[in-house]
Parts: structure tokens; C-alpha cells; sequence
DNA sequence: GTCTATACGAAGATAGAC
DNA sequence: GTCTATCTTCGTATAGAC
């Protein structure tokens, strides 16, 4: 039995949780250390530099998932269409169909801004590439798919904050529903 | 000269710049104090309940620029189309082009989510009513106006999110440019 | 109505034992 | 690798003088 111990990822994961509920400057080493489980001295055991290295950690966490699990449905064989809408599928259980807020948001405003803005702009950047190749795969005109990705972006990113604000998943569902035809659009 | 002290109402103005840059929890006394240029006391004086209290004055300045500004818009004579770009427009101003995040998003999370959700969820409910209104006398049924009230709300507040986070105003823009017709669209 | 001073708990971070 | 204990600074809030 080498570990009951969680693993630099498990504890990742829970650091992300309470971010998400709380945001960077709500989450406290308190309240990091009860979503954990761990006391605040074994979290500096795995994350030395303190809280931005646990807010680090848990970006780390959701762009994996992002790399590994959502857009690597853009660029799987098959039609244009096909693909846009598996990663729609994917990215809807990446929110949990809307129920959780994205780091973009959470971590480009006050101090978070300082550490993680430009990360965030550079993935953004990169999957607007990915979505606009997609879409220029369909005969799409390069600028015009580069606006359209962007309003993806913005769909998206403007779907889960209605839906927590209305308190129903059903913007996300139906934004995410449409998004493929509107992308694709002649 | 009955004062060079402070209307309440101006010190709500700066209070509101405060948290619009650090968000709820980011805003610490210290730097609400900073910003509007008065001692922390002077704060309480005008604020007794606190932080809180300061937050709920920021949120009557902007809930009151949008019922006397923007949404007004909205009901005024004139076509549906002109109405809605008139909206759009004011808009753009409250916003400041997409320089600006909105509170909706800022205190939907973490502790000022306690304090402000309900109100948030009113007023986006209140929005959502209006711009229906407006489509239904466009010959548009009423739960697609509702559809598409809702599809407004997602716009802005994504464009507001990508235009931060890639540090340019043009996706906000754009995305306000093309709203109308997107709502009334046959 | 604004200030200085201060109380007091919370927050981030570290030391050192086990 | 985790804990208890502790340090220091920051954050919220109040008292009381002017």
C-alpha cells in the first residue's frame, strides 16, 4: 500500500473546486486547506510559492482537461460540422452543462489579472486558431472565421454567467446547442 | 460654497471604480479608501454597515445609470430597430466601449454572491422583459423574444469577458454593432 | 464630516516536531 | 508528508478628538 496520500493532482483538484466558488481572492489558505483536507502547512509541502502556486496548479488542471479531453475534438477526422459538435458536447460536461464558472473569468480581474492574464489571453488566443482552422476547413474565409471563433468565445463565456446569474443550466444547453450551426453558418 | 465635501453619491462613483478593478473580495478598505480619497472612518460615515454597504451603494449608481440611460431606450416611440441601436448604443457608453466589466459577473461569485445574487437575478430578469417587449411589437412570438432576450444577455456579457481577456474593446464592439439585427432577424 | 489611533481577528506564510 | 504553534501583515471595524 505505497499511499493513502492524495496525489499533487487530487489536491490540484480540490484547490480548483474552492477557486471556482470563491474566486482567487475569495479563496483563503482557510478555506483552500478545508476543501483539501490538508493543513495549510502541507499544502506549502506541495505548492511552496503559496496561493498563486495553488491557483497555478488548478489552471494547470483545467487546461489539461481542455487539451486532453474538449479540443482535441477539433482536430479528429470527420466533417467540419461533426467535429464542432462533439466539441460542444465536450465542453458542456467540461462546465458540467453550466453549473461551473471558467477560470477566464474568475482569474482575469484584480490581483489574479497580475499572474494569470496573459496565460488566459494565450489560450484564448490558441482556441480561436483551433476553432477559426475548422471552420476555414468548411470553406470559410480566414477573417470571417476568425470573427465567428471569437463569438464562440463569447457565447460561451457569456452563457455560464447568465446561467448562474438566472440560476438555470438552460442558456449554457441552449447556446452550446446552437453554437455548430451558427459557426458554420453560409 | 455650501461644500467641497464629497455628495455621497460622488463618493459611490469612486467606490464603484474600486470594485469594478478589484472585484468584491479584491476591494479591501484600504483601497476603497485610497480610491475615493477619504479616511476609512469618513467611509463608515457615509457607509455604516461597512464594505457591504459600500458594494450596494455601487450597485444603486450603475442600476440607477441603467434605468435612466440605457434602458429607457428601450421604451421610447419609434421603431423596434432604432430602439434596440439606440440600447445598443448607451450600451456601449455604460460599458465604456468594453473597457468596463459588469457587476453582474464581479459579485455573482464568492461571499458577494450572498448579498447580491437576488438582485442581480431581478435585474437581468427586468432586462430580459424589456427587450422582449420591444421584439413582440416586431411581430416576433413571445418565447422566441424571450429566447432571444436571453441570447442578448449572453452577447454582452461574454464580449464584456473576451474583450478583457484579449485586451482589445473590438470584440465588444462588434458583438453590440450586430446585436439588433441579430434580435430582430425573420 | 474628517481625521488619528487602535482594537482584534483573519490572512499568508514559516518553524520545527513527529 | 502532515501536524501544531507561531509570526507578521492585512483587513474590518470602532473610539474619540477636532
Amino acid at each position: 500500500m505505497p499511499a493513502a496520500t492524495l496525489s499533487r493532482e487530487e489536491v490540484a483538484q480540490r484547490l480548483l473546486a474552492e477557486f471556482r466558488r470563491s474566486g482567487y481572492q475569495g479563496a483563503s489558505l482557510a478555506s483552500l486547506s478545508e476543501a483539501t483536507g490538508l493543513g495549510k502547512s502541507s499544502l506549502y509541502h506541495y505548492f511552496p510559492e503559496g496561493k498563486v502556486d495553488m491557483a497555478r496548479a488548478a489552471m494547470e488542471v483545467v487546461g489539461g482537461w481542455m487539451r486532453e479531453t474538449v479540443l482535441p475534438n477539433l482536430s479528429k477526422d470527420g466533417p467540419p460540422e461533426k467535429r464542432l459538435k462533439k466539441y460542444c458536447a465536450a465542453l458542456s460536461e467540461f462546465y458540467e452543462k453550466g453549473a461551473l464558472p471558467c477560470l477566464t473569468e474568475l482569474f482575469s480581474i484584480g490581483e489574479a489579472a497580475e499572474y494569470f492574464q496573459q496565460m488566459l489571453r494565450q489560450s484564448m488566443g490558441n482556441t480561436i486558431k483551433l476553432l477559426s482552422a475548422v471552420m476555414e476547413e468548411d470553406g470559410i474565409d480566414a477573417a470571417e472565421a476568425a470573427r465567428r471563433a471569437e463569438d464562440a468565445m463569447v457565447m460561451v463565456q457569456g452563457a455560464l454567467i447568465v446561467s448562474r446569474t438566472l440560476g438555470s443550466n438552460a442558456p449554457f444547453a441552449r447556446t452550446l446547442r446552437k453554437l455548430p450551426e451558427i459557426l458554420l453558418a453560409r
